[in-house]
DNA sequence: CTATCTTTGTGCACGCGTTCACAAAGACAT
DNA sequence: ATGTCTTTGTGAACGCGTGCACAAAGATAG
């Protein structure tokens, strides 16, 4: 730039849309491969095509971080590598704690992707007297009971609950009484927290079911081109209609059949 | 390639938007604890309190499915779940294949929440070869020579990866060419699938980057509210300018400190 | 049957995010 | 210096999703 402006066009900076900042860990990650063969600049096209969107779209999504590209030539990639790191707040240490070590919290504590960003895996926490003291990931898992000082001598804000439904809320309110204002939710749960806390959730079970509604529609419309009978599951109706007034579901659990009049 | 189709507007079906489509799961979550408790109707309002959404929200997404409340009543859960089931395609048995069965594949064949909407752990698949014929969660894991059979033999639909990311481009090639159209994606890895394919990805690490971003943001605010100085990455500025033209970044990996001019 | 009360279903307006399309900016060659 | 060529940065239009607010529908009571 002729005049180097490094400086935020005023309130700009507060602006940032979530939905940009969704995708900066992607970008991040696509200029880190990059960087890795020591590619010096990219243009928006290369770089977003790596990413898996829209040049426009990105070329957008950095205009809201300043203007760090080169016109007629691109980005340099160790310069947006950085701003990008620091901009996601990733050029600080953030210790992380994981609440709830069965099966997938474990796996997460030995999870790599997990301390390749700056995230530090400080604590393992399960209510199982029987765990405590039992190395997982090279980190002895503590009791719940001392959740509190865990938590605060660690300094964590960012908590991760992997502990099964019932538990999550309870977990959740001591994790937020204790400090943490971010946490990432993998129980099946929909979590109710204070103004100020952050919270995003990871659903196996959500994400296999959008799936599922997608390949139903595909199974549907791909019977009704080979003009076969349609499976189309809004001409399949026969829907189930009431039973008994008091009927209840079978001791299966899934296949109801009541309706009101 | 990537360039797609323009031709397709979204959800095309009878039109559910996609936004309700991944609330539907939520909705279905909150009917099924209710109908366990045998209650018989709720009204939107309660619903959505349960499902943590704008009982407006609520009411449209309903009235995409059509309209199966009772004006002064509200909804019968048993007959909602079962039109939820039906419009979601969890009446039937889809048959899942897991490729990749590291500490987080062998927690997914695990988790209990796979199997309790319809959807079947019906394989688990590695590279490995001495892997092949160990048991992980009571099914026998399979060498990758032969995805292309085990696919097409139990009619599996939907894959789950959870490879390294160099693995998994592969995989998902090898997966669409055997017949899958849906693919949930945990390898940190941009996916590319040919049209008709679906592709959700689970990604750990950048929710973990999302939120430090936000926590980021907080730290900032806070301090300028307590009119100390201010954390603020924009104020906070001193970036990195050139090195050296040449100037690579360090072993480390994630600072580094070029510029052009 | 009429009146009142509850709750659904939806028309409408608004805001966010995406995409197009192009002028401006800079590199590079002559 | 001038011209050409490449690529960025962004104004503007568009479409989707959200939430308000209310009329219509039905239950319920008298």
């Amino acid at each position: 730039m002729a005049t180097g402006r490094t400086h935020r066009p005023a309130t700009r900076s507060r602006g940032i849309p979530e939905a940009t900042v969704a995708r900066l860990p992607l970008y991040l990650r696509a200029l880190t491969a990059l960087s890795e063969r020591s590619v010096p600049t990219v243009s928006s096209e290369e770089l977003a095509a790596a990413a898996g969107v829209n040049s426009a779209k990105l070329r957008k999504d950095f205009s809201y971080l300043g203007s760090y590209g080169t016109r007629g030539v691109g980005y340099d990639v160790e310069y947006l590598v950085y701003q990008i790191s620091r901009e996601l707040g990733l050029t600080q240490d953030w210790p992380v704690a994981i609440v709830g070590i069965g099966n997938l919290g474990a796996a997460l504590a030995n999870y790599g992707g997990f301390a390749s960003r700056g995230f530090r895996v400080a604590a393992l926490i399960d209510a199982d007297p029987a765990m405590a003291g039992t190395p997982v990931a090279g980190i002895a898992v503590q009791h719940t009971d001392d959740l509190d000082r865990i938590i605060s001598d660690n300094g964590v804000s960012i908590g991760v609950i992997t502990t099964p439904p019932g538990a999550a809320q309870q977990v959740c309110d001591r994790l937020v009484a204790a400090g943490v204002t971010s946490i990432l939710n993998f129980a099946p749960t929909v979590l109710s927290v204070p103004d100020g806390v952050d919270v995003r959730k990871v659903d196996l079970s959500i994400e296999l079911q959008i799936l599922a509604f997608h390949e139903q529609r595909k199974a549907g419309e791909e019977a009704a081109a080979d003009g076969r009978t349609a499976v189309d599951p809004d001409t399949e109706e026969a829907p189930p209609m009431r039973a008994t007034p008091a009927g209840r579901k079978g001791p299966d659990g899934d296949m109801p059949a009541v309706m009101p009049a």
